[in-house]
DNA sequence: TGCGGTCATCCGGCTACCCGAATATCATAG
DNA sequence: CTATGATATTCGGGTAGCCGGATGACCGCA
């Protein structure tokens, strides 16, 4: 048993601390997008995108929405200081990935096509 | 080949998603401490706080001070909005972590005792 | 009912991490 | 020189991601 027991801040952090979900999170701070948008925006196989995302709900840090036959991933609002603090980080390391630039002008191609459908 | 490089900011957050590395990060943010301290503070084995270290070490998250047969850890400064962020996060998430407070006090009986010397 | 599209989950293998115990390094005191 | 104390590192084993590929579940539509 370790010295100190797994709590939910680690969970948070941890969620931050992998390139696809911190690219994940920085391109749907724009609003929401769909998993097939995210496949084709990320350059990213879909089951890694499903698992990912799976996570990032895990941890709190996102919802879904559910319309026809597509899932919408939205970031979740923040429901605590550190949750916001976060949030924050998220946008002060927007310079230092340059994927993630690449990402969004991907995005806002993506959106200009109005999405998937 | 990943589709996602690792890159520098992956390993700020990875630094901070481990209970024990969280624990020593908030607990030198009141000044700096030796590994002994950090070991009577935390009731961590040596060893492990010493890999913790290294870890943070490479990070660029703490600096090291040698005098005499110590190491003094501290904080290092913050050298990007980033770095700065993550910071503001640790003081964040010190209310939600109860071993952070425990730790808080059992840190300050020890600066109140002198330190280990 | 069958089919294509969207998404989630399972499976195998690999890697990275985390720990406890023991050991190594190095400075200092005697 | 020897001993002691502080710290770092190594070693072995266990566990938790992470991924690619395949499969499964579900829906809308013809």
């Amino acid at each position: 048993m370790p010295s100190a027991t797994k709590t939910h801040v680690d969970l948070m952090f941890r969620a931050f601390s992998d390139p696809v979900r911190l690219r994940i999170l920085a391109v749907i701070r724009d609003g929401e997008l769909c998993v097939c948008d995210l496949v084709s925006i990320l350059h990213v196989p879909q089951p890694t995108v499903s698992r990912h995302l799976a996570y990032l709900l895990r941890a709190g840090l996102v919802t879904v929405r559910e319309e026809r036959s597509w899932n919408f991933y939205q970031l979740a609002r923040a429901r605590s200081a550190f949750h916001r603090k976060l949030l924050e980080c998220l946008a002060s390391c927007f310079r230092d990935v340059p994927e993630m630039t690449q990402d969004a002008t991907r995005a806002r191609a993506n959106r200009d096509r109005g999405g998937c459908c």
